[in-house]
DNA sequence: CGGCGAGTTGATAGCTTTCAAATGCCGTGG
DNA sequence: CCACGGCATTTGAAAGCTATCAACTCGCCG
């Protein structure tokens, strides 16, 4: 990444906040709507959000799942591209694009703030293509367990116990396969040993046995 | 997008072509490789250039297809994590990353340039992800030629003509099926009466009628 | 206790991959 | 100019994987 070591000085930092607005919305509930005009820009201070995009033949395909720290609310000729729903009780700063395009020309470095969430998110992106293609959907739910893992507020590293923000209709709709699938294929890695449900929403990891069908 | 109507002045442009060299690479050559340290950014002056990712698995997975005036080559912990290889006869700015972060120090509006290239890219790699989850690969390869038919280079507005900068080979890798898949669902689409085949590379489309797929 | 939604499981149908082989295309060398 | 070789593309048949539809279980909450 070009600006990996990039972060704002206390000055910029309050300039930003000052613009922002603290708010919260719990579990499940839409921050806004794909089409919508595109107002604000967010940033998530807990929590996490899915990224949804509907289409015409009745499909659902997720984006992206955001999570503390991440940017969203990236706007195309005008309006949102997709759908943004908290998956869990989250609070988010609330930024307006009209007063942060004029804070942009006072505080340029505030820009590559920017600069550095979008190109996270092309990383993002690439991983998500990748696991969404693998031809077999077994290593696609492998990869996702993987990549949920790296989130700290979701992952204990000492238990290696995994808490899933998101239902099995998520999963299905990220990685681009039938809900039933999802049951299908965590039953199949639990056969296989590399993970065990607790619950529905709490896996154990195996990350080594997992990491090894890579 | 958020800075949709931006475009640099005189003096940016000379002080960003200064620092730029122009280069050229035959059809098929590799322009840089996955894995290796990444010195420079590029821009296509003309032609066509593919960037893919080398699994494991031995699977190929292509990430993007580059035009004229697109921008590619952004690093992930100093390496590239894609390679570039040009499609067609290709002619390329060159610019050294070292050069153009102390450029953007003096003139800092050229970062927008690059915030402006980085969104266009995740719209490119939305649309993607699209068309590579379809359930039916029909549907994916449908709107890849529509995706195809918006390179005003590649493709003639008044015979409806498309010329195909890739190979089959490569559709398959960039939609996330099988080589074969590809002809058989060319074939698919010439029997519903939405494209004709001219030639391997040459495509007649229809893009009323396969719009309506949608 | 009852009811509802989420999650799981089973059986079949449908679609795509795989493997194999044929065909077409094009540049090279005789 | 033609023959040949190599590569890209196309086609065929069978195997493999996932979606679909339906039924069932589980957990949670009124």
């Amino acid at each position: 990444m070009m600006f990996r070591d990039f972060t704002l000085t206390d000055k910029e930092r309050e300039a930003l906040n000052a613009i922002s607005t603290k708010i919260h919305k719990p579990a499940k509930r839409r921050i806004y709507t794909q089409g919508e005009a595109g107002k604000y820009v967010y940033r998530i201070r807990s929590g996490a959000v899915r990224l949804e995009h509907h289409l015409h033949d009745g499909r659902n395909q997720i984006f992206a799942f955001m999570w503390s720290g991440d940017m969203f609310g990236t706007i195309e000729d005008g309006v949102y591209p997709a759908s943004a729903i908290a998956l869990v009780d989250t609070y988010l700063f609330q930024i307006p694009y009209a007063a942060l395009l004029n804070l942009i020309e006072v505080h340029p470095r505030i820009q590559t703030l920017f600069l550095q969430q979008v190109l996270n998110y092309t990383q993002a992106a690439r991983r998500h293509l990748l696991l969404a293609t693998y031809p077999l959907v077994v290593k696609r739910l492998a990869g996702f367990l993987l990549e949920c893992s790296k989130q700290a507020d979701f992952y204990d590293r000492h238990t290696n116990i995994l808490t899933l923000a998101m239902d099995r209709r998520d999963i299905a709709d990220y990685l681009g396969f039938a809900v039933e699938t999802t049951s299908r294929m965590l039953k199949e890695l639990e056969d296989m040993r590399l993970i065990k449900r607790l619950s529905s929403q709490r896996i154990m990891l195996d990350r080594r046995k997992i990491m090894d069908m890579f």
